[in-house]
RNA sequence: GGCGGCGUAGCCAAGUGGUAAGGCAGAGGUCUGCAAAACCUUUAUUCAUCGGUUCGAUUCCGAUCGCCGCCUCCA
C-alpha cells in the first residue's frame, strides 16, 4: 500500500484512487525558457518514478504535464526577437523533450500547451465572474480572494502575520486591486502591439494560474487524484489554481498534492550568479552520462533537498557503470538446471524491501538499498559460477521489476565492435596463450586507449566502453 | 519580522525511543601471469552544539549556531 504526504494535510496518507485501478495526476511542469537545470529535471524524474510506480502497482495511469509557454518573459522575448510566440517557444520545447527522453522519463499521456488552450482558460474566467470570485479593473481580471475563505489552506500562509512583517516585496500602490493578495486571472496588454488574445473578456493575455486549473480540469475532470510539483509552486501558484477551480466548481480540486525539494549546489541555492546552475546539457558535455544524472537525481527521496557535488555525481555514474554491467554478466552467465532456495529467498527479499521503500512516499534511497542487496548477493553466486536456472530468470525479472520504477540500469551496451578492435581483441588472446603476456598487456593499453576495457573471465574475454 | 525544512563517516546520504541502511572514495585480503571485474574484511563508541524528558535519544522537547526555501514582480 503506497503511502504519500500530503501537502494539504501535511500528513502521510494512504493513496486512494478515486476510480479503483486507475490514477490521474496532473504535473506542473518548467516554464520552457527555463527548462533544463537539473533541478527541473530532479522534479521531472520524480514525477516519473511516481508514474512508474503507480503502474508498477497495477494502476492505470493518465498524465498531464503542462508546458507553460506564455508568460511575460516569454512575450518580450519574442517580441525583441521579432518572433511569433510560437516560433520563439519552439526551439526550447523541443529541447526540453530532448532531454526529458534522453533521462529516461516517459512522455506523459498528453503535454497541453497554455497557448493551445486560451478558451478554456476564457470560460473558466467567465465562470468565476459569474461566481463573484473574478472582477475587471484597468481591463485586467483578477481574482477576488476574500470571496474565497479557504484561500491558504495548501500553503498555511498567515496574511495577517505577514504583510506588516517586513517583506519588502510588497507593493500594494502599483495594482487596481481590491486586496493585495489578488491576482490577475487575465492580463490587458500593457503596449497596443503585444501579441494578446481577442476575447469575449477583453483582450488580453492569460495570468500564469489559470492555465493549470483550466488544463488540468479539461483533461482529468474537476475532481483527480495527484498534483505534483516542485516546492517554490505552492505559494502561489497551486494555492490559486486551487481558489480558480474550487471557486468555479464547489468541488474539490485535487486529493493529493506532491512536492519535490530543490537541489541545493555544493550546500548553496543553485543560481546563475553564483555560477553554479547547471543544466543536463551542461552536465552532459562533461562526460556525464543520463543514466547516472537520473541515479544521482533519484538518490535521494525527492521529499528531501539533494546536494549536488561532482564527488557524489562521480559516484552515480560508477554505480550506475557497475548496475549495467552486473545486468550484462548476469544475462549472458551460464547455469545448471535448479533453484537455489537461498538465492531464492534473497531475490524475493529485495523485492519486498524495494517495494516497502516506495510505498513509504516513494524511498528511492531504500528501494535503490534493495537493489545493490540483490546484486552483492547474486555476484557472489556469479563468482563461485554456480547459478541455477531458475535463479538467474528471478533474479533477471527482478532487475526488470525494479528498472521499471526508476530505470537507472541503463541500455544495454551494443556488442558489435569494429573488425579491427576485434581482430586486436583475437590477437591478444592467442599471445596469452603463447604466454606473451607483454604483447598481450601491450594490446590492452592500446585498446584502453581507445576506450575498450577488457576483462578476463573463466569463460573468456569480455570487453565494454569506458 | 512571519512560516517551514535541514544539519548523520572524506563525499552523496537512508533511518529509528532500545543501541547507526546503501552508494562512491580509502585500507587489507581472495581471485588473476599481471590487471580489470567481483567477492570478503575493514572505515561514525557516534548522528551540528548545549541542556531537558526517559530505564534508555541520533530519534521527543527547549535553546544556540549553520545552511536551504516560501512570505501576493515574473514564472
Amino acid at each position: 500500500m503506497l503511502r504519500i504526504h500530503n501537502t494539504l494535510s501535511g500528513k502521510l496518507e494512504e493513496f486512494r484512487p478515486m476510480v479503483e485501478g486507475q490514477a490521474k495526476f496532473y504535473y506542473c511542469g518548467p516554464t520552457v525558457w527555463d527548462y533544463g537545470h537539473i533541478g527541473n529535471f530532479r522534479s521531472a524524474i520524480a514525477a516519473d518514478v511516481l508514474r512508474r510506480y503507480l503502474k508498477f502497482k497495477g494502476l492505470r495511469v493518465t498524465q498531464v504535464m503542462n508546458l507553460t509557454d506564455v508568460d511575460d518573459r516569454i512575450i518580450a522575448k519574442a517580441q525583441e526577437k521579432g518572433l511569433a510566440i510560437d516560433d520563439y517557444t519552439s526551439q526550447y520545447i523541443q529541447a526540453f523533450w530532448e532531454d526529458f527522453d534522453a533521462l529516461g522519463c516517459e512522455r506523459p499521456e498528453v503535454a497541453p500547451r497554455a497557448t493551445q488552450h486560451i478558451p478554456e482558460m476564457v470560460s473558466l474566467i467567465e465562470k468565476l465572474e459569474e461566481h463573484g470570485h473574478a472582477y475587471k479593473s484597468d481591463g485586467s481580471i483578477y481574482y477576488r480572494i476574500k470571496s474565497f475563505p479557504e484561500y491558504g489552506k495548501l500553503s498555511k500562509i498567515n496574511f495577517a502575520g505577514n504583510i506588516d512583517g517586513g517583506s519588502e516585496r510588497v507593493d500594494t500602490d502599483k495594482y487596481e486591486k481590491e486586496d493585495a493578495r489578488d491576482f490577475a486571472l487575465w492580463k490587458a496588454p500593457n503596449r497596443p502591439e503585444e501579441p494578446a488574445w481577442d476575447a469575449a473578456i477583453g483582450r488580453g493575455r492569460p495570468g500564469w494560474h489559470i492555465e493549470c486549473s483550466a488544463m488540468s480540469m479539461k483533461y482529468l475532470g474537476e475532481t483527480f487524484d495527484l498534483h505534483l510539483g516542485g516546492v517554490d509552486l505552492i505559494f502561489p501558484h497551486h494555492e490559486n489554481e486551487i481558489a480558480q477551480s474550487e471557486g468555479a466548481t464547489g468541488k474539490q480540486f485535487v486529493r493529493y498534492w506532491l512536492h519535490f525539494e530543490h537541489l541545493k549546489v555544493e550546500g548553496e541555492t543553485m543560481s546563475k550568479s553564483k555560477g553554479n546552475y547547471y543544466t543536463f546539457r551542461d552536465l552532459g558535455a562533461q562526460g556525464f552520462s543520463a543514466a547516472g544524472i537520473r541515479y544521482f537525481l533519484l538518490s535521494v527521496p525527492c521529499r528531501k533537498q539533494l546536494n549536488f557535488t561532482f564527488d557524489a555525481l562521480r559516484g552515480a555514474e560508477k554505480t550506475v557503470g557497475s548496475l549495467r554491467d552486473f545486468r550484462a554478466r548476469l544475462e549472458e552467465a551460464k547455469t545448471e538446471p535448479g533453484r537455489d532456495d537461498l538465492l531464492a529467498a534473497a531475490t524475493d527479499q529485495a523485492l519486498a524491501e524495494f517495494e516497502a521503500g516506495m510505498d513509504d512516499d516513494l524511498n528511492t534511497s531504500v528501494a535503490l538499498a534493495a537493489i545493490h542487496d540483490l546484486t552483492r548477493e547474486v555476484n557472489t553466486v556469479l563468482a563461485r559460477r554456480s547459478l541455477r536456472e531458475d535463479n538467474k530468470r528471478e533474479a533477471i525479472a527482478a532487475l526488470e521489476r525494479f528498472d521499471s520504477v526508476l530505470n537507472v540500469f541503463g541500455n544495454p551496451q551494443p556488442q558489435i565492435l569494429d573488425e579491427e578492435i576485434q581482430k586486436l581483441i583475437d590477437e591478444r588472446q592467442e599471445a596469452r596463450h603463447r604466454r606473451d603476456f607483454e604483447r598481450g598487456d601491450e594490446i590492452r593499453d592500446q585498446l584502453a586507449e581507445r576506450g575498450i576495457i577488457l576483462e578476463d573471465t573463466k569463460d573468456g574475454v569480455r570487453w565494454k566502453r569506458r
